[in-house]
DNA sequence: CCTAGATATCGACATCTGTCAATACCTCGT
DNA sequence: ACGAGGTATTGACAGATGTCGATATCTAGG
């Protein structure tokens, strides 16, 4: 019968769930909440939609500045955060720097994260 | 760059962007961005993902706080912030405090940003 | 009631983060 | 070359955040 053999589960465990696929990885933990970081502070999502709503997902400094409120100094600090997250491009024309959406930025993230989310994603 | 035939823009507006939308709110920033820290996170990354790898992304505490090598108390804080952002359920049976994922959380958000990160998308 | 075990809250601490003023850098027109 | 204006960097500082140990709370059994 092999009564003692199998038994350790069912007696004590009563808080376990069957796993269905395995979590996501420290480092893509970590990967991951340093892009979703760079996402989660109000003055750069509005940074972002302001240049969503600009032709071509592009604007100069000049143009965000105002908007957001705040000032020049902190305003380069978030455009450097959103570029090195990879979320904007930066290119300087003479004087001015004009930073550009980077197209599929956000999708990918969004994708990566349904995939892990997602109950039963990982089959 | 024929920058010399360009129309009146040229003098002191060279810096400007057509407009095609309205950008984020501020309300809207700062609600999205307080979803976003929530989920900003490598610990509150991966305990979201070991929800999901479980049999109906339901899982109680006992297996959440080995996998992620924090201590109880950090886990259970985790946990609460991520309820209050609405990814997770919180349901005790007895001794034992179960969690669920909140489906379609992630993807609402997700939605959310496309609808203001893309360029154009305000139309 | 009292104990044991699971979870939540509290207090404290080190670190990270957002912000601004001051300043440096860089490009253009004069 | 020089000065003006747009942008980036630096330094400093208040406030938020992640973490833990200690402790409170709550439930089930004896």
């Amino acid at each position: 019968m092999a009564l003692d053999l199998l038994p350790v589960v069912a007696s004590s465990a009563a808080c376990c769930t069957p796993v269905t696929g395995a979590p996501m990885s420290a480092e893509d933990a970590e990967r991951t909440a340093r892009t979703l970081k760079a996402l989660a502070d109000p003055a750069r999502l509005r940074l972002l939609s302001i240049l969503a709503s600009h032709e071509g997902g592009e604007a100069c400094v000049c143009d965000l500045t105002d908007p957001v409120g705040l000032s020049q100094p902190t305003v380069s600090h978030h455009l450097k955060v959103l570029a090195e997250a990879g979320f904007v491009t930066r290119d300087k024309r003479g004087v001015w720097a004009y930073f550009t959406l980077v197209p599929g930025a956000a999708d990918e993230l969004a994708g990566h994260l349904a995939q892990h989310l997602t109950p039963g994603a990982s089959a």
